[in-house]
DNA sequence: AACTATTTATAAGA
DNA sequence: TTCTTATAAATAGTT
């Protein structure tokens, strides 16, 4: 009774869950008062929701009842080791039955049980089965481009830790340059031109470096002149 | 909701008073199954008739609480009621957690909850749901087959009958005419040559039956000089 | 117990 | 949360 209609299964989504929880609650204790009023009928709706909220409904004499037994709720020492014993009995066959529930359904689930199973139900658990199957490769394939998006983060870093380092060689080798000229006069100029060259050196070995560093997409080459294929492209070359 | 606009308030008419508890209770009932499932809440509904019937819903944990208020019965001496108890907690203790572990599967399962698995428990998953599809396209497909092997019991079934009323008539046929001899004499031959056509029409009525009986294997049919297919082969005949 | 014209509840979207 | 609105669902009155 909505825009659309819904499959009673719990919703996934947990914003539209507790709206939901909101509407169909209050939709609920108002129906519990109508039904009480227009029938003269005892009704006591007791509502806790997932996060432990509660709300009741309780037409005149029953909400003591149930005050008592929240009462005794809280502390069963009080139960009689009878009673006690009753309550969990009845605990455990409620259980029992919603286990053999779930082990039936499961065993639908995984094909291992599917006598009695109309061609209806078979197509039903047919797409309830490609439905799980998408979310689980959906699931994978996040995880697998999280992960590459992990190794990126960590390629950009030590990209930038190159260039830091880099920029350092660079400082440095210029004052030694310095220190040597102090050092020697202007005896030996060659000293000075082969410093000089090394920095290319490294810019050389940053271009090399970019083949390990595997991105998608890679913003910082965007400036250089070669395109991200390069690689490739050079070894078609003699 | 009905065909017409009602206000809140006690209904007069006992039977009416009955009939729309009756329906309302239901409704009621429903509602608070769905929101338990849809919500994930915990919900408790008590509804006590004017003449006393005593009527319920309970999610899980509630549910123990609330069958409380049905009159405690049969008592059970066999153990001292203290170790009753604990033994029976002890149970529904052991079945919570069988139940836990069943709905964690199961939301796996069903691709619900996806969250903590790696790429290696996603592809066990997935393999089973694929296992878990095959085994119901297989059912289902072996159902298809049962109701089609079905149908052509039947169709050799009434065939043969065609056979044996088409002998039957025949015979009678033939008994009619030779009456009719002995009745006429040899006056008019041309009544026994028409009796005589009469069982053409009945065995092409069986051919044209033939087509309605589809059959994925055919084996009585196997000694006939057309192949299975014989119906596409005709088909492509001009 | 069904049926069906209406009312009511509510899912989806702002 | 609250409002709106299209649509699903419940059900009042009837058969």
């Amino acid at each position: 009774m909505g825009r659309g209609k819904i499959v009673i299964r719990r919703i996934d989504d947990t914003t539209s869950r507790q709206v939901t929880f909101s509407k169909r609650r209050n939709g609920l204790l108002k129906k519990a008062k109508e039904l009480s009023i227009l029938c003269d009928a005892e009704v006591g709706v007791i509502v806790v929701s997932n996060t432990g909220r509660l709300y009741e409904f309780a037409s005149t004499s029953i909400r003591s009842i149930v005050e008592r037994y929240n009462k005794e709720q809280e502390d069963y020492q009080l139960m009689s080791p009878t009673s006690e014993a009753k309550f969990w009995q009845r605990e455990a066959e409620t259980l029992r039955q919603q286990l053999k529930y779930l082990e039936e359904n499961q065993r639908q689930l995984t094909g291992e049980e599917l006598n009695g199973l109309s061609v209806k139900d078979l197509e039903n658990l047919e797409s309830q089965l490609e439905m799980s199957l998408n979310s689980i490769r959906t699931k994978k394939d996040q995880l697998f481009t999280d992960e590459i998006q992990q190794l990126n983060r960590q390629g950009v870093i030590s990209h930038q830790e190159n260039m830091k380092l880099f920029k350092e060689v660079n400082v440095l080798q210029k004052e030694n340059a310095e220190l040597q000229k102090k050092v020697h006069g202007e005896n030996d100029i060659n000293d000075i031109k082969r410093y000089s060259m090394q920095p290319h050196g490294f810019s050389t070995r940053c271009n090399l470096d970019g083949p390990i560093d595997l991105q998608l997409c890679q913003p910082q080459q965007r400036d250089c002149e070669m395109p991200e294929n390069a690689t490739n492209l050079r070894l078609q070359l003699p």
